[in-house]
DNA sequence: CATGAATGAGTTTTCATTCAT
DNA sequence: TATGAATGAAAACTCATTCAT
């Protein structure tokens, strides 16, 4: 027997799911059947909730870069107003375990690859990589001044260039060791 | 009318269609019929010369791995031997008309992902891994000592960082502005 | 305008439609879209039901066995405890109208073909065999001895040979004078 | 350099290839590339001297019946004139090394399935079938008088079922016993 | 005599998506 | 709300066969 006010859970569960079939088999090569069996329901449903697979993919998009900005923005509340310890917080967040776990890097990186073929797939993650050098440039100016920005550019780069080795790795992602880097190349910016 | 000696034409000629049409395509989710079409052949003979998908597909890695080598290789002995001559020669290599086309960047995007399905793919990669840092290290050991690896770490990765960037951003590459960056970023490193 | 509990139903229709492609074929060079549309639908949707064709091979195999068996339990309950009577029920039955039909007889040629490249189909292969031997074995005892198992060799022996010159022959079976042919086998192996 | 004569050791080269092929393929499922290669040659090659592939078959199975019908014959002239002596002879010969090989058992049952859709396949195999049914009866009339023509097609048929019962069991051929059961039913034949 | 080159045609299998119930 | 039924379309891969050399 159906039951009402299903939708916002079994939304959720393909979200879920999703991210966990594309973190296991590494590829955007997931069958919408997959994905459905494991968020326990038929993929017909699946569909009648997302209309079809690019959606499906976007949600779990959405979803990932939500619990991201949420931790970053967490980290930045906690830091108060002293812009290095934002800096530093921002840089933290992004290999918290809950960002930075092997399956999600995997998705990450394949978000990167759908955002070729899909545009609003592109725009997510435009968002994101704008979001995330404007929010350390913004916090680096008044230490840096102009410099501030190419400054930025670079502590970005980094991150995304530690989860790219990871991607690679596959192993379970070391955290801590990402993070000392990234801080380690803040020193260095800050001279 | 067949001609003898056409197997080195024909791999070349597939394995530079290939290239084009995952950087056109920007995903692996291209078909082998569209590919030998591309190199002017049936599908059928690309099978015969490659018997497989993924061995074009490792092909292609390996050939643009072999250019990527070459080009590092005439940087590193035009830098002759000052150390901080061959490290940044080893940076702007990366960055180089032939390295840093917006198609090869998006191959190579997706060869990450093929590394996570295929293990030779992943061999490849790790290899190109680990000769970078390792290049990367031996020369900055007499600038640095003892933290010579953890710097060629964050320089590789903010490579890697940049391609993805690159990547993301879909146009055509901006070669010299990310050597600037990187050049930056090992000024900083060097105190 | 789908229905439910199609599957025993889609299931049947592809069993049947494939003993008598094979039968027509003469060979198990037989496509599943043939088959399929043979039974009224899809190949994707023979696929969905049995995975791969191989399966459905043992099915029809397998639907084939146990009508086989089926007229031999009939038999054999027919000739009540009388061994002599039972042997002969056995042998009737291998010729009896549902078994020695033309295209069951082709299909069953296939299948010893099958049995030599897929597991599966030898074990069922075996399976009907030692129990065709054990049966007239058993049945043989009281009458013949220590000489049982021999002749239950022999007359089984000389059932497949029947299918096999009927199977060469390719007309209509004449199951009549197959039968007679066994019964006078048995008739001198019973002095 | 091509060298002249070469004709008949190609061919010969090819039929044996293709019995050695299908023997341990175990179905007709080889393709012409294979059988050319074990026999040492180019698939062009084999095209070349049969012209197509349903010939090659024929060519084995020529091979195969010509060799069973020299094993024949040399019996029956051991056996000289005396009826018994040669039916046991002509029985002998199914079973002998050259005919009762495990590879060649094999290609036999393929060449009975190939006849389903070969008329000439089929034109061969009957010729076997009534030359070895005609040999018996006649060699049983002097013995058996109206019964020989009977008696022949049961002997006939035992023979084909061992030879199916070897063909399902895949192991090495155990010729001799095949032979005691043959000389048994015989015995019976005879009173 | 001999072969590498080449392909058209075909086959299995997969999958997103739709629809009646 | 939920799903089993159903399929069109596509893709990888295979192979007999042909042909120029």
């Amino acid at each position: 027997m159906p039951k009402l006010g299903m939708e916002p859970i079994r939304r959720a569960a393909l979200v879920k799911a999703t991210i966990e079939e594309i973190g296991e088999q590494g590829s955007l090569d997931v069958t919408v059947a997959r994905i459905a069996r494991r968020a326990g329901m038929s993929s017909a449903l699946a569909h009648h909730y997302f209309g079809n697979k690019e959606r499906i993919f976007l949600a779990a998009m959405r979803h990932l870069l939500a619990e991201y900005s949420a931790e970053v923005r967490d980290a930045l509340i906690a830091a108060q107003g002293d812009p290095r310890a934002r800096v530093a917080a921002t840089l933290r967040a992004n290999f918290g375990p809950s960002n930075f776990r092997s399956e999600v890097v995997a998705a990450w990186l394949n978000f990167y690859v759908l955002a070729r073929t899909s545009e609003p797939a592109a725009r997510l993650l435009r968002i994101y990589h704008r979001r995330l050098r404007s929010n350390l440039a913004h916090d680096l100016r008044p230490l840096l001044g102009a410099g501030a920005s190419d400054a930025a550019e670079r502590l970005a780069a980094l991150i995304d260039g530690m989860y790219l080795k990871q991607g690679l790795a596959g192993g379970p992602a070391d955290g801590p060791a990402a993070t000392r880097q990234l801080l380690a190349a803040l020193e260095l910016e800050l001279k």
